[in-house]
DNA sequence: GACGCGTGGCC
DNA sequence: TGGCCAAGCGT
């Protein structure tokens, strides 16, 4: 076999024929080792990899980690995730972001336990039957898990590719020929490591803001890069931002158990634990956000903590103001709310706006 | 196809 | 520091 710097040579030369080789070359010198990655030259765990792909869904390798090694010390298979209640698995998911995944992540469990006996379904239209498996997470899991020959195609894959090629079309417009294009990476084998190959690169060499590209084993023929103009892609409509909405939050403390209650199942922070507050609306002053406050005996007045908590979702910032009260010992809760220790706030599906509120209102 | 859906890290 | 970004899905 000739040296690596000579097939590289060679195809350049050639254009683009053994793109593939090259890429897979490169993955086996720098692949990553996550938790959830098998050993070079082995199958990955079908459940490891649906695991990892759901919590990988929009967020970052690093804040990952911990929650995957956690759920996978207490539910090793599948099977274990399927007999859970979704209660503890909203529990444990807490602070990781975008709930719907982790109901979603349940019901897959659920089932897959009743339909398929335990047993992940080993092709890509089997997988995206199944709650909370798209279109991108069957391709990762059929690649992966079960060696099968497509090309998932996430972010990182759309910025290596769009670069490839310098796509003109915008996002999300570009996505069927960017999927077309990414799929002519694939080899004649190693789906999941050409797949797995390509976000490594993403994430490493090809990122958004000062690409290394230097370092990247297709720097040859890279259509964005022989015009000096990679970080300009992928191309992208621009996106409009959120207003801002206001409203109160209540911390409401009967020694030292905290009121709370559970939102709706649906929706943001569906099934989430929250403490009672007034509705999120833009243009909403203190006082209408103070007349939602619970009804609750020997409430006589209510104390406005000093500053604001804020809070960026997806789609808008958020301000809460802060109102707390102390009541009597044996107070009863209101319809749909309960007493938690505040000792164990920490074991409660907490949402990090909620997280702040509380800090700022016990403080 | 557009929108709703969290959070943390980056410069 | 505020906008951008991160292994998308469901409706």
């Amino acid at each position: 076999m000739p040296s690596l710097a000579a097939r590289k040579k060679q195809t350049a030369a050639e254009s683009s024929a053994s793109r593939p080789a090259l890429l897979l070359d490169w993955y086996d010198r720098h692949r990553r080792r996550l938790p959830w990655r098998a050993a070079a030259g082995e199958r990955a765990d079908p459940y490891r990899v649906w695991l990892s792909e759901i919590m990988l869904q929009q967020t970052g390798v690093k804040t990952v980690g911990p929650y995957f090694e956690k759920f996978l010390a207490r539910w090793p298979d599948v099977g274990a995730l399927g007999r859970a209640s979704q209660d503890d698995v909203l529990r444990m998911w807490a602070g990781l972001g975008y709930y719907s995944r982790a109901r979603n992540l349940h019901a897959c469990a659920v089932a897959v336990l009743r339909d398929h006996g335990g047993v992940f379904p080993g092709s890509e239209e089997g997988l995206r039957q199944l709650p909370g498996i798209g279109p991108y997470t069957a391709r990762a899991i059929a690649a992966i898990a079960f060696d099968i020959q497509t090309m998932p195609v996430d972010g990182n894959i759309e910025r290596v590719v769009s670069r490839l090629y310098a796509v003109e079309e915008p996002l999300p417009q570009a996505k069927p020929r960017i999927q077309e294009l990414a799929a002519t990476l694939l080899g004649a084998s190693r789906a999941g490591d050409s797949a797995q190959a390509l976000m490594d690169l993403g994430s490493s060499i090809c990122t958004p803001k000062k690409p290394a590209c230097a370092l990247c084993p297709l720097n040859e023929d890279c259509a964005a890069r022989l015009r000096g103009d990679q970080e300009s892609f992928p191309r992208k409509a621009p996106k409009k931002s959120g207003t801002l909405r206001r409203g109160a939050a209540f911390i409401v403390t009967r020694g030292d158990e905290l009121l709370v209650r559970t939102r709706a199942e649906k929706g943001l922070l569906g099934g989430m634990t929250e403490v009672p507050g007034s509705d999120w609306l833009a243009g909403q002053d203190d006082k209408a956000a103070l007349k939602q406050a619970p009804e609750l005996k020997g409430i006589t007045r209510w104390h406005r903590k000093v500053g604001v908590v804020t809070h960026v979702f997806t789609h808008f910032p958020l301000e809460l103001v802060i109102y707390t009260a102390d009541v009597a010992a044996r107070t009863r809760p209101p319809a749909g709310m309960r007493w938690v220790p505040v000792a164990t706030l920490a074991d409660e599906a907490l949402p990090n706006v909620m997280r702040k509120a509380i800090a700022h209102g016990l403080d």
